[in-house]
DNA sequence: TGGGGTCGTTGCTGTAAATCAATGTCGCCG
DNA sequence: CGGCGACATTGATTTACAGCAACGACCCCA
């Protein structure tokens, strides 16, 4: 695990972090950003600055996951895994997203870093305790819950009833929309820092099947592929596929 | 629509539900059993029973959503239509289930009854100004969401990474516990309420292949079909196809 | 009692995607 | 600079499931 020391403060009681805070781009997209001052102030003490890199394991399907976090910076696959080895990606975290909503019970996931990853971590008790003390923070959660639910059914279709190229125009378009949500302004550029195997893996492919389909859509005219993403090219018709 | 007129009450102006509440075998498991007395009292006042025929609609994915159900008797399905008439079943609702979780967003999806139906309904206002007004009740619907959410990746593993046999498997004994929390004993004898094509679109199957797998399973004397269920034969050898 | 409708089963055939295998590309490090 | 390893691409082949079609069982109602 890598430790910037700019901004690892675990080792301190708790973070001293209102410059990290005020100057951070995830707030107005994350939990932090229905409270007032005085609210925030107290979760603020709970907070504490984390640093993974590339491929470190934030908490797996095994273990009891004593933490809850936002991420800051990076990305984050969420996953199960099968006795196997098969694997199902069940969502990326970008910034702003929110990862310890369900957790509560013994159905558990793993998550780990995909690229490196800077989360603000929370001890899960913490946590609990002070949503129980803050109504807002729990309907905060609670929307925060039905909207992940509402996505979860969204891919629910994607996996059980669409074809491997509806599947790539949906992920592509879902992807470029959360990025736009993040930046604040919608770029033809997808970036994609996760692998062919991970979009495999969430889409319910092989990574031959996307690679195919990517590919074919780039012979197509509908993207170009470009390092570490793509370029949508005609987004009309990418968006008449993902929608069909 | 079929009106039982021994719980009807939908043309007064609330439920005079004393007796109904009081025998609700889903109510300890319903949104309602985290509730005190008083409290509980104070949604007595927003419920409306109300009965649904088998088909009937309860609402769907155009038209926004004005009020949020808790089954009491029967089996609801909720499902996603594509434009083209793909469908995707994203669950049952059986006795004790909550709906109006997801309502939230823009994304809608429809329900109907499978079977006739008993529902405990509200007005999503209402219900949601309650909420508002009694934090355990925004607590509970807090921990509902989380499991809902638990329960939507665990499908998202099965729609994504599993075969045919594997899907009905799991699909059996999934149905099979929560007949038993419902029920209070378990039974080797599943009923499944749902015809073949609402398995099929729960799975991401065709009914064709539904139809074949159950049969192969019930060549292979892992299970005996009866009518409107199954009869568990082979539990063991069951569990262990759904959890490979 | 019989006819039509819905639902489920079964066989045959087609196909999208999986699987297997080889090759290509890039970045990293000795 | 060269070679190793991770990742991506591409082709050949297989396969699980879809799609189509026919048939059978059951129920409801005339």
């Amino acid at each position: 695990m890598v430790h910037l020391s700019a901004i690892d403060t675990r080792t301190h009681g708790h973070c001293d972090c209102g410059d990290l805070c005020r100057g951070c781009e995830a707030r107005a997209l994350s939990v932090c950003g229905s409270l007032e001052d005085e609210a925030f102030a107290g979760l603020q003490k709970l907070n504490h600055p984390v640093n993974f890199p590339a491929r470190a394991v934030l908490f797996n399907q095994e273990t009891p996951v004593r933490h809850v976090f936002t991420v800051v910076h990076g990305v984050v696959r969420l996953y199960k895994l099968l006795p196997d080895g098969r694997r199902q990606i069940v969502g990326f975290a970008l910034p702003g997203d929110f990862l310890g909503l369900a957790l509560a019970d013994g159905y558990g996931f793993c998550a780990d870093a995909v690229t490196a990853v800077t989360v603000c971590r929370f001890s899960r008790d913490h946590f609990g305790d002070y949503a129980d003390d803050h109504p807002q923070m729990l309907r905060r959660l609670h929307d925060m819950a039905t909207h992940e639910l509402a996505l979860a059914q969204q891919q629910m279709v994607l996996l059980g009833r669409r074809d491997a190229e509806e599947k790539l125009a949906s992920f592509l378009l879902g992807l470029q929309k959360r990025w736009a949500r993040i930046s604040g302004k919608t770029s033809v550029t997808i970036d994609l820092p996760m692998g062919r195997q991970d979009i495999a893996d969430f889409l319910g492919l092989t990574i031959e099947t996307v690679s195919r389909t990517l590919n074919r859509m780039a012979r197509d005219k509908l993207i170009v592929i470009v390092p570490d993403g793509v370029r949508v090219m005609d987004a009309a018709r990418l968006e008449s596929i993902a929608s069909a």
